[in-house]
Parts: structure tokens; C-alpha cells; sequence
DNA sequence: CTGTTAGCGCCTTCAA
DNA sequence: TTGAAGGCGCTAACAG
């Protein structure tokens, strides 16, 4: 790799002249320019951010932690907020913590070693060490919190409106005629699944229906389990809540396997709404009703709080952003209490203003 | 940001010191070793990676590159190099192309001033210029391409057995009683397109059939205008071919909804076989055949190369690998030409040896 | 075993 | 407008 010093040797000028050109730092007289220029293209000169990095100790690099790229939802936070940080000049390093809190911990010190500027956390599900976030903040560098806000100290976050998406989710079953609805959640330690929680039971009262603590399926983030527990519970007819709200993606995927294997079908045997998409496309049945989350939107939105963050070192801990974005609910067949043709189009709701 | 100076003037040692222990490279006394550690976990202290990668010109990175990275093939490829970096102690910084030749070629140019030791690449789908990847090769940055393979020049390379693989899904076709095959392909400019192709052709060929240019559908990799080419070419059922075989999945969405607009159904209508898992589980119909990548193990085989070009630097440049792992076939009802009862489970067939 | 020091490639004063 | 030189934090070679 040749440096700046072979690149000013070539172009017969100095080290500061060709820095100045790459940069734009400092006018440069036209013919000097141009001989710097095809040194440049001549060795194929690439600038060696690690020294610039080194000198200036500025990275412009972002990092964000996801639990695990491989579930949909995630890629499309990472584009979001890639593209908000490249228009910025900052380029980000994604990297996957596995649900690991451990791991999670093992990422952070990497991405400080890295001297990322800021970070992006969709924290790991499992209980994490209370200071593991703070302990960055303190060291100088921002952090924000996606999806998953912890609590118990001030940071920034963004998010879904939780609480509203899930009054959607439940008014719209409620609207449809069902009234024995079941929820059926991740781990309650988070506290977006305990607000999606509270949106079901708000939903429900509001609608004069008591909430039975044995129609909140409490479970946890892997399919198989959640399949077991459905099961279990959707075998005697009698016991059968009328309508599922799934939480999220991992959780609906369990709950249908459940309904599958006690040969259930949606919506004939049971209504069905869940938060996130399950295919990649409107074309394959069921035909899942969705609480769709602006996950693009999360990604961007996230990385410019971030990136205003860094601009200005000296903010107010205490003076928090908690930006909660609104889901849209697409209607599909899962949730016709009258069965029509199959195949038939989403209806797209938009969330309703916050009352 | 504490350095190692303030470390060491906290322990009261000299800079080296604490360096050695950091890094293990030199055995140090108990009790200094203590102190060192003390005051690493006071200050909170993490090594500058940028400053030592400027010192020792290693940064332990690797880029890698891909179309898209919300298109669920790509995380895959992604988590699987990312796992077999990080046992070698490499991280992966991970980047969206987005199809486009010149931000990959920006992002080529990002990854070189990030110093990164190798480069994973999943090429974009427009003619990139051919220079774009040899340059970087010969300023000593190993590249392996993943997916699609460029052709013109030599470049360590790990994708699917593609003609193999094609062949087995049109074999499965024949099996079934299919004679009247057509294929749906992205741009014949990707090698990897011509060859499953070429897959498709030998299957014919020894079974006898004729291949005819009309049933070549080749079209690009925006589902929209798929759907638009296969609507046109479904609509007469005269001319109606009676199975399809798509080759990759933004292809195979197209061609579905194309199929969906015709109100053609899978497969009492056509038969319908394609490369990449369309849905995230088995529970959603049609359920479609389909031949599986082993999207992990290609990143994870790629990475191991890429780390080995970079252990053994003087490498020759003519002896290169062409890995080609191979698919699987996972039969579902979309292709059994005898309708059988829907959500009846995947049978898994992997793929038979090279002949 | 421990301390000292040069220098990695670059940017940024500062002088000319 | 251009050139010279210090130093960012760290490692490695060397001296003690």
C-alpha cells in the first residue's frame, strides 16, 4: 500500500501539499494539484484512515449490535441507519450478539477498541449487566437503544409506539367479533413486550372484557418452545381463547406451528394478529394480519439522534430522546372472522393519531 | 479515552509493562501483573485498536461486501464468515452495494482505507468494470468472491454448485411427469445464472427434450417486472408452459405473482420449482420446492480461505480455489404434480455426487 | 523480567 | 501557497 509520503516523492511535492489536496483542506495552485492527482491515480493511493484516524481521533464509523441479522426485522434497521450515517460521511460495523449478553459485552469493548464514535443497540434479551450500557456512556460515547429500551437509567431510544400498536392489534380482533383473545408474548424482563402487554389489557378494558392472567402466554424467543406451549393450550376446544396477538415474529412462528399441530386453520378455527412480517410476500396463506414496525425508519431515525450525539459532546444526560415511531396494521385474512377469498389483498391501516 | 500511559502511571509501572500484559507476549511478574489489571479495570481501559493497528499493520478486519443485506440469502452468508472470523480473532465489517457497481466500487475503496486484511465479495448484479476487483488483488488485499463469480480473470471463489443444482431441480420436474419446462432467470451477464442454466439444458437434453428458446425467460431481478414477463407469457393457456423452474428468489416471487395475477394455482395448474427459500417456514402454502443454498457454509468457506490468503501472503496467483458446495433439494407440494394434502412436510433430498 | 524509545501514516500548526 | 516537523497510542526491539 503506498503512503503519502511515496505519493508526494512521485508528485514531486510535500506530504502537507498532497494531504491537502486529498482533503480540500487548504487551497492547492492548479498545477500542483493535477501532478498530486495523477500520483494519486499512478499508485493507486488510498488514504490510511487508521493514521487519520490515529491523529485526528476521529473513526467516523458508527457500530450497532443486533441480536441476530438472520431475523428480517434487523437487516432492515441496519440499512436504515446505514443510510442515515453514509449521507453523514460515517460508514457503520454491524456485528450480531447472539442474544448473548456476555457476547453483548465482548462487542462493546470491541467496538470501543475500534473506537466506533457511537453505538446502536437492540439489547440481547437475556437480563444484561445494569452498567454494561452506562459504563460506555460514561466513557464519552453515545449510545442508543433500538427496539429493545432497557430500563433503570437514562438513554436514548427509539422505538415502536408498543402500546398503541398493540391496542390496534387487539381493537382490530375486538372489532372483528372476537372477544376471548390470548396473548401471546416473549420474556416480560423486556420492556417492550411488557408494554405490548399493557396495550392488549388497555385495548380490552376499554372494551369491558376483563383480562384473565391465563390468556397472557408468557414464553420465551425460540419457536420450538413457543410451539410446545400452544400447544398445550389450544388442545381442549373449550379452553380455546377465540384469537391469538402474537408479539413479534419468533413467538407468531411458534403459535402457528401450535395451531398447525392441533390441525387449527386461521381464521376459521381461530383469529389470528401478530406484530412483524412472516413472509417475505403478501402472496403466501395464511395470510397473517400484521402490526408492521417502520424498521428502516427505526434504523435511520436512531443514527441521526446518534450522529447529533457526537456533534455535541456536551449534552444533558438527563435530557433524554425517547422517539417511539408508529406501526401500521395490514389487515389480511388471518383476522376475517368471515372467511373471503384467499389471496386477497392486505388493507393497509395506518396507526391512529396518539390519543 | 484512557491510554496506556495513564494505565501505567497508575500502576506505576512503564508503558511496556502494561502492553505485555495486555497482549500476553511477555511473561510479567504476579504482582505488577495485579497492579496492571487494577488499573485497567479502574480507568475502565481499552486498548486503542487504531493505534496499534497503525503500529503493527495488522487491523484483524474483514470486509465483506453484498447486494443487499434484507434479502434473507445474504445474513446468512454473513453470520456464517462472521462466526469463522471471529474464532480466528478477525472482525467483519459488513457493507450494502445495493446492486450498484460504483458504490461497490466506493465501498471497495472505504474497505481499503479501513486497512482491511481481505475482502468477501458478493458481486453486484450490472457489469461492474473489470478492474474493480483486480486492483484491489494487486495491491496485495485477498479477495474471495461469494454467490457471483466474475469471469475474465482468476479469483478464489465459493458458490453453489449451480449447474448441478439446477439440474437436480429439473430432473425432479421431469420425475414428476413435467415435460414442458420453462426457466426463469435474472441477468444471463451473472455467470452464476448461466450456469443454472446450463443445469436446466443437460436435464433436458438427456431426457430426451428439446430445448427451445422460448421457454428461456430471462428477465432481471425487480419482481415487478418478472410478474409483468411472466403474465404475458402465461396468459394463453395454449402456449402455457406446465412447469417453471426459477433461479434465484427475487425471480421466484415475480414469477409467483405473475402466476397469482393469471389466478394459475401451484401445482394443479403448473408445477413450480425454484432456488431460495421464499418464506421462513414451512407452514405457509404453497408450499414451494425448492433448491436450498447452504448460504452459511459458503461464508463460513469463504472466510477460511480469505484467512488463509491472508496467512500465506505470496500465494500464487494461478492457483486458485473454485469451491462449489452443494445444494438441496426440499420437495414440497408445488411440484407433485398429484395434489396431496397441503402443509404434508418437507422431504429433504440432498444432493446425489458429482458424476 | 522491566523500562526506554523509535516510528507506524497522517494531519496540522507554524514559518517561509 | 508550500514545506517542515511534532505527535496521536501503541508495539517491538533493545538495554538494563
Amino acid at each position: 500500500m503506498p503512503t503519502i509520503k511515496q505519493v508526494a516523492a512521485l508528485a514531486g511535492v510535500s506530504v502537507g501539499t498532497v494531504s491537502h489536496v486529498v482533503n480540500g483542506s487548504v487551497p492547492v495552485s492548479p498545477d500542483l494539484r493535477l501532478k498530486v492527482e495523477a500520483a494519486i491515480r499512478d499508485l493507486d493511493y488510498h488514504p490510511n484512515h487508521v493514521a487519520r484516524s490515529l491523529k485526528t481521533s476521529r473513526t467516523r464509523t458508527l457500530g450497532i449490535i443486533v441480536p441476530d441479522m438472520t431475523i428480517s426485522f434487523f437487516p432492515q434497521i441496519i440499512r436504515g441507519a446505514e443510510t442515515a450515517a453514509r449521507t453523514r460521511g460515517y460508514s457503520l460495523i454491524a456485528v450480531n450478539s447472539t442474544e448473548s449478553p456476555e457476547r453483548q459485552g465482548e462487542l462493546l469493548s470491541l467496538l470501543r477498541s475500534q473506537q466506533v464514535e457511537g453505538i446502536l443497540l437492540v439489547n440481547a434479551a437475556a437480563p444484561t449487566p445494569a452498567d454494561q450500557i452506562s459504563r460506555v456512556i460514561d466513557a464519552g460515547i453515545p449510545v442508543v437503544c433500538l427496539d429493545r429500551v432497557p430500563g433503570g437509567f437514562p438513554v436514548d431510544s427509539v422505538s415502536v409506539e408498543d402500546i398503541d400498536a398493540a391496542e390496534m392489534g387487539t381493537d382490530h380482533l375486538l372489532a372483528q367479533g372476537y372477544r376471548d383473545i390470548a396473548i401471546v408474548t416473549g420474556p416480560l424482563s423486556l420492556q417492550n413486550e411488557r408494554r405490548r402487554l399493557q396495550g392488549y389489557e388497555q385495548s380490552l378494558k376499554r372494551a369491558g372484557i376483563a383480562v384473565s392472567p391465563d390468556r397472557i402466554w408468557q414464553g420465551n424467543l425460540r419457536s420450538e418452545a413457543l410451539a410446545a406451549m400452544c400447544r398445550d393450550r389450544l388442545e381442549n376446544p373449550v379452553t380455546r381463547p377465540s384469537a391469538l396477538l402474537c408479539t413479534n415474529g419468533p413467538t407468531a412462528l411458534g403459535a402457528l406451528r401450535g395451531l398447525h399441530d392441533c390441525c387449527l386453520r386461521t381464521p376459521s378455527d381461530i383469529g389470528f394478529v401478530t406484530f412483524d412480517e412472516l413472509t417475505l410476500d403478501d402472496l403466501f396463506t395464511p395470510a397473517i394480519t400484521t402490526i408492521v414496525q417502520p424498521a428502516y425508519d427505526i434504523g435511520c431515525r436512531a443514527s441521526e439522534i446518534l450522529l447529533e450525539r457526537i456533534d455535541q459532546p456536551e449534552w444533558d444526560r438527563n435530557d433524554i430522546y425517547t422517539v417511539r415511531l408508529p406501526a401500521t396494521l395490514k389487515v389480511r385474512d388471518s383476522s376475517r372472522k368471515v372467511a373471503r377469498r384467499e389471496g386477497r389483498p392486505a388493507e393497509v391501516v395506518p396507526m391512529r393519531a396518539k390519543r
